[in-house]
DNA sequence: AGTAAATAGTGGACTTCATCCACAATAAGC
DNA sequence: GCTTATTGTGGATGAAGTCCACTATTTACT
């Protein structure tokens, strides 16, 4: 019975969901340079990876190249994030955070984490960490089978 | 250190774009109707529920009402749904799918059934059930304390 | 070295989806 | 009855996803 299946779908996107309607009724509080979901999730990526080239970049989030084209451009404009060439590859800009951007980071880090955590009140703090673990490990291994992408 | 749990959402975001992607690469081979990703949830939400109201879909699936209206509209275009008033309140249109519907929510059913396990090989499938049970159990709790939205 | 193929980033055009606002119809409370 | 809340609809706008084409650079091949 497959089907079954399909019930992790729709409560990994009914989390999704949750994470987003959290995150945004506390924006107002945090947000103060708007940067959105979508400028949210590259500026937390980074935190996480450091000085990286767009298209790792890309590649970790699994978002169009394009479209991080011109996220990254709007976070410059913010003066969160700051571009310069890499001397190994004339090809790759690396894309690092400015200190405004850390700053905005660690706001935004603890908003998500404040949000995450009204959302685990049913959860033991063990349990959230199996679940983080199941997660990583899922995601872990496959990230070679979907290099294939783009 | 609360920033730990930063890396939870951005887990789920990553969880969700697999299948996402992993959806994508199937869908011309089960998506003849061409519902897209916003009517796949719709659909699998209706399998789920049967026969319910515009307004009880719209919030288990936590989208907008009035996008909930058009992609309802579009489902029964395709004639995969079907529309009838409710008799105890005049108000409520009742929302169920037609046998068409049914057919092409079990083709879509395969698919997702299909791609989350192809995301959930390094997993064992009582790990699985945990990993349901964990997402099941902070979300069920807490629809209530979110019904305040909208 | 020289050419072909792959890769990194940019930009344009289009579609989908989310969001917000206002509105009509009905229901519920006082 | 009159006010208020709820359900569904529609419009307008913006954010984001997607696809395609293009340039610049690097790598691979011979």
């Amino acid at each position: 019975m497959q089907a079954q299946d399909t019930e992790l779908a729709l409560l990994i996107d009914r989390f999704m969901r949750r994470i987003h309607f959290g995150l945004q009724s506390k924006s107002h509080d945090f947000d103060t340079q708007n940067v959105g979901p979508g400028g949210g999730i590259v500026l937390l990526t980074l935190a996480d990876m450091g000085q990286v080239g767009l298209q790792d970049l890309t590649r970790r989030v699994a978002r169009d190249k394009s479209q991080m084209t011109r996220t990254i451009r709007s976070l410059e404009g913010k003066g969160l994030v700051c571009r310069s060439p890499s001397a190994q590859d004339a090809r790759v800009t690396l894309v690092s955070l400015t200190p405004e951007g850390k700053d905005v980071v660690r706001a935004l880090q603890a908003a998500v984490a404040e949000t995450i955590s009204e959302i685990l009140t049913p959860i033991t703090p063990s349990e959230e960490a199996t679940l983080k673990d199941l997660l990583t490990r899922a995601l872990a291994e496959a990230s070679d089978a979907v290099r294939g992408r783009d």
